[in-house]
DNA sequence: ATCTGTGCAAAATGTTTGCACCACA
DNA sequence: TGTGGTGCAAACATTTTGCACAGAT
C-alpha cells in the first residue's frame, strides 16, 4: 500500500546515499529495495529474502541482509525487535514513531501512538536526568479474531491515509470547539467593533471546519474502508475542553460584568494553548498529512492569535485615552 | 540485598514446585539458585554461570542454563529483554511489575513503575479488544554519570526498602491532606455530634500519620542511603487533590450556608474515592511492603467511610423524624 | 581499470538438546 | 535401586564475516 510516487521518492533517497558513500546501485539492491519498499509489515531478512526471490532467484541471502542494513543507515528503515527471535525491519519514510501491539496467536501487530504516554515516558525519564536515546513499548496479547477463533486476513490500509484521518479528525473537533468559542463569546461582548472581530474569527473558523470537512469526504471516497483502518493516533477528546472552554464554561467565567478585555485575553491564551498543542502534536509525526494537517491547524490558531492580540491593544489603547 | 529471610522463602518455594514436579534438589540447583537469589540485576545465563563457578568450578553453563529456566517456571524468575542479544533474567520475588530505563553506555538498569503509564496503557489496548498477556517498556539513553564521563558505581538497594519509601511518601501526603480535610470540615460544622465525629476521625488519622511517620524514620534509620535511591513508583501528586479537596477547595464548597449532611457526602465520597486509589495502587505491587502499606491505609478509608455512613445515617434519621 | 558488490561457505553468537554417566530420594 | 540430574558435545537458529569472482562507474 505504497504509492508509486513514495517508492520513487524513496528509492531517490537510496541513490542520494549509495553515492554520497561511494556505493553503487546494483540490479540486486533496486530488486530488494523495491520489494520491501512495495511491502508493508514487519519483514525479517529471512522473509524478505523470500519475497526477492520470487522475482530473481539468483539473489542471495546475505545481499538481502546487507541492504537492509544499508536501508537502516541512510534512515528508510529500522530494526525492531517482536520477541520472536528475528530482527525485524519496518518503514520509516514518513512514519512517525509508534508502538506495537502483536497478536501473540496469529502475528498480526497493530501500531499505535499516543502523545500523552510519550509525554509521561519524558517525565518519568526526566526525573533520572537520562538522555533519552530511543524507547519502545510493546503490548502482547490476543487479537478480537482469535479470541473468537475466527482469525481473519489482516486487512492493509494506506499508513498516511489513516495518519490523515486521525489528524483531521482531531482537527474537526478542536475547530468544532473553535466556533462554539467564538460565537459565544460574541453574545456576550457588546460593543460591536469587539464583536465583530469575534464574529469574524467564528465565520473564518467555520470555513476551516468546511475544509477540514471537504477533506474527510475526500479522505473517505479514496480509500472506502479507512474507518476500518485500527486507530494510530490515541487522544484524549477532555484534553480539548482544556483549551478550548465549552459555552458554558464561556458563560460562566465571563458571566455578569461583561468584559470585553476579559474576553479577548482568554481567546487569546485559548489560541496560544491551541497553538502549542497542535505543534506538539505535528511533531510526533514525521513528514506526513498528519503533520501538515496539525502544522495548517497550528499556523491558522497563531493567526488569530495576532488578529486578536490587535484588537486587545486597540482596546487597550482606548481605554488609556 | 536480598535477606537471609527472602532467600530461604524463595527456597522452600522453589523445594516445594521441585517436589511437586518429582524432582531432586541437587548440589549445583542448590549452588545456582542461591547465587540467583543473591544477586542484584538481571543476569545473564552467562554472566550467572561466571558467578556460580566461583562457588563451585564444576557446575556447568546447561546446568545453570536448566535451573534459570525452572525458576521461570516456577515463578520466581522472569526472562526480559534488554536488547543486548541475550536473554536476562530478573527476579519476581516481591518485586511489581515494572519497566526498565538502560544506559546504553554502561548498562546500568533503573526499574521503575507508573500506574498512570499502565492505565494508559490498558486504556489503549482496550479500544482495540485485545486480551493483553503482557507488555513492556524499555527506554534506553545515558545515564547522568555517563553524560558526565565521570562513570560511578551502581549503590545496591534493597528493593522492597525503595518500594516502602515510595509508598509511605504517597501514604503520607494522603494522610496529611485526610487531616487537613477533616479539620476544614469539622471547623464549617455546628452541630456537635457532627463536628466531633469529623474532630475524631481527624484524630485518627493523625495517629495514622505518626505511625507512617514513625515508620519513615525507622526506615531512613535501617538504610541510610535509602534517599539515594532512584524513584520507583511514579505518582502525580496532583492526583491526591482530586481526592481530597484542599482547605480552599472545602471551605468553597462548603461555604455560606453550612449543611452537615452535604459535608458528610464529601467526606463519604472521598473516603470512598481514597479507598478505591489505595486499593488500585496495592493491586500494583505484588506482595511487597509497598502493597501491604497501601492495603493498610485503605482498610483504614474503608473504616472512616463506614464511621461516617453511620453519622450520616444518623442525620437523615434525625431529620425524618 | 578500478573498486565495490555478490554469493557462498564458514564463523560467531546464543540457545537448546541428546546422551552416557552420576547421584539424589 | 531407579529415576531424574549433570556435563559435555553437538545441534540449532540467527547474524555476521572472509574471500574469490562478478559487475558497475
Amino acid at each position: 500500500m505504497t504509492t508509486d510516487e513514495e517508492v520513487a521518492e524513496q528509492l531517490v533517497l537510496f541513490s542520494d546515499y549509495l553515492k554520497k558513500n561511494s556505493l553503487k546501485m546494483t540490479r540486486q539492491r533496486e530488486v530488494i529495495v523495491e520489494s520491501f519498499l512495495r511491502t508493508n509489515g514487519h519483514l525479517s531478512v529471512e522473509e524478505l529474502h523470500r519475497l526477492v526471490k520470487e522475482k530473481d532467484a539468483s539473489v542471495g541471502f546475505t545481499t538481502v541482509f546487507r541492504t537492509l542494513k544499508a536501508l537502516t543507515d541512510c534512515g528508510l528503515a529500522r530494526e525492531t525487535d517482536l520477541q520472536d527471535g528475528r530482527t525485524r525491519f519496518e518503514h520509516v519514510y514518513h512514519r512517525p514513531h509508534h508502538h506495537h501491539i502483536v497478536c501473540v496467536d496469529c502475528n498480526r501487530t497493530i501500531e499505535f501512538l499516543s502523545p500523552e504516554l510519550e509525554r509521561l515516558q519524558e517525565m518519568i525519564v526526566a526525573k533520572y536526568q537520562f538522555r533519552t536515546v530511543r524507547h519502545q513499548m510493546q503490548i502482547f496479547g490476543v487479537c478480537p479474531d482469535c479470541q473468537n477463533q475466527r482469525p481473519s486476513p489482516q486487512e492493509v490500509f494506506d499508513s498516511d491515509d489513516v495518519f490523515a484521518r486521525d489528524a483531521l479528525k482531531i482537527a474537526m473537533e478542536a475547530e468544532r470547539s473553535g466556533v462554539n468559542f467564538y460565537l459565544a463569546a460574541a453574545e456576550q461582548i457588546s460593543r460591536p467593533s469587539g464583536r465583530a472581530t469575534f464574529l469574524r474569527i467564528a465565520e473564518e473558523e467555520k470555513k476551516h471546519l468546511h475544509d477540514l470537512e471537504y477533506e474527510w469526504l475526500e479522505l473517505l471516497k479514496k480509500d472506502k474502508n479507512i474507518l476500518k483502518a485500527p486507530v494510530f493516533l490515541h487522544f484524549d477528546y477532555d484534553a480539548l475542553k482544556k483549551i478550548f472552554p465549552t459555552r458554558e464554561e464561556i458563560k460562566k467565567r465571563l458571566e455578569g460584568d461583561l468584559d470585553e478585555e476579559q474576553a479577548l485575553k482568554l481567546a487569546m491564551e485559548m489560541e496560544v494553548e491551541s497553538y502549542r498543542f497542535f505543534r506538539e502534536y505535528a511533531g510526533k509525526f514525521n513528514d506526513t498529512r498528519g503533520k501538515a494537517i496539525f502544522l495548517k491547524f497550528a499556523a491558522e490558531e497563531e493567526d488569530h492569535w495576532r488578529t486578536i492580540q490587535k484588537e486587545y491593544d486597540r482596546v487597550m489603547q482606548r481605554r488609556v485615552h
